[in-house]
DNA sequence: TAATTTAGTGTTGAAATAACACTTATTTTT
DNA sequence: AAAAATAAGTGTTATTTCAACACTAAATTA
């Protein structure tokens, strides 16, 4: 029996934006929806809120339906409440990013949904207001990523400086001086320096890091100031 | 008719965690909850989402019902979806925080709504997690305000130097060395400095100050470092 | 063994920031 | 009318942070 009697009762959806990074540029996971209206176009990952489920529930319920992984970075991004944002029947939709490490990430999923790995730069037409989800997220993860180590959440335990900084100018769009960055990023206490050496990247191989936790937990709240300039970045 | 059928539908609503500065403290307006549960408690003003009405426009028209304010300043802060949050039924809440002026604040209202004006600092115990939403509220604010020049809307068209920065103290809770602050803020571009003077707050008078509209809002989105060592504060 | 490729590292000038104290305008008190 | 009290307003300097810049080292490939 409802309680609240007299008032409307809405549907409930979350959406998933699933960033990965490949070496060279930051990529999001799109699918392509199963039915219809607007079956077979280009889509953000999302499902309906269940009965007795927490939005955090939900959406991790469904990135682990598409990506195969527990336990990832999600962080809320924003509600979508527009009464006329989905044209069949009014849904409010919860917007999560997420953070993943695109070599964990169960390709075969792919298949099941129809999901698809897009360059940033490139995200095709998305239906519904999705586009306007994925602007936000774009937006979200630089201006986040400016003042806070979240990009290590896209990267394998162990990564090279190199790698790191790949990451840092995909994400911003933008060249840094490596001599300044690894003074920076080495700053911040949160890389532990291994002795083994990337050797796949380059002939003399770079030395692998991996993060120290417990500073990364300690400091994540800091504004680091990861990046140079953030203000003269369009972010 | 439903055309997503078998889908839960939910009870959704907002909650607006109200900011106003007296001159002397950051202040959340709070009411006595009108109803039971919890009836004669503190809560934030809050109501359901209806059918045709987006999260803005629940939100301030739930602003407007408590303060009689239109065309604040209105941020969506984080939607709460816990399954047990609300003891009744579940009901999914999206938090705003508005800034306003609080000498616009039309105080008959209170009296409808038994609302009070409590000093960030000492707020009284709230119903569900509406304690919750204060703090994360709280932490936005600082946040935001660190980097972003949001806390003008706290003041009214016309302010003082000093008014300001006993603002910028307020909410964050340190000393600011007033030679620094004002060259700080002055080089923002952002203030027009008038003829008038504040008669009221000290002997000598202070100059009041207005918004260069224009700059504030090309440079709203700019890090303005508003505030120093923004990491040695526990924002 | 010479050439190629990418990793790794230090210094210096410029800009931003933080620390610091006195004078001015006005009102209140004596 | 003069003195005291109060808050406003303003500049300089040392320190820190930041940006710009180029060569050497290690390993592989030709």
């Amino acid at each position: 029996m409802h309680k609240y009697s007299n008032q409307t009762r809405h549907l409930l959806a979350v959406d998933c934006i699933v960033f990965g990074f490949d070496g060279e540029s930051l990529k999001i996971l799109l699918i392509q929806r199963a039915f219809e209206p607007e079956k077979g176009n280009w889509s953000l990952m999302g499902g309906f809120v269940r009965q007795d489920e927490s939005l955090e529930q939900a959406s991790n319920r469904i990135l682990k339906q598409l990506t195969g992984l527990d336990g990832v970075y999600l962080e809320q991004l924003h509600t979508y409440g527009d009464a006329k944002r989905d044209p069949i029947e009014r849904t409010v939709s919860t917007a999560y990013f997420a953070l993943i490490d695109i070599y964990k990430y169960e390709t075969q999923l792919s298949n099941d949904y129809h999901a698809e790995w897009f360059p940033m730069k490139r995200v095709p037409k998305l239906i519904f207001d999705h586009q306007e989800m994925v602007e936000a997220a774009k937006r979200r993860i630089r201006y986040k990523a400016a003042l806070h180590p979240i990009l290590f959440e896209l990267l394998p335990d162990k990564f090279t400086i190199p790698q790191l900084q790949t990451l840092y100018e995909a994400v911003f769009n933008t060249t840094i001086d490596k001599r300044n960055f690894s003074k920076r990023v080495l700053a911040t206490g949160l890389l532990i320096k291994l002795a083994e050496k990337d050797k796949a990247g380059s002939k003399r191989g770079a030395y692998y890091y991996q993060l120290n936790k417990q500073n990364y937990y300690a400091k994540f709240q800091a504004f680091l100031n990861f990046i140079p300039n953030p203000d003269t970045l369009s972010l």
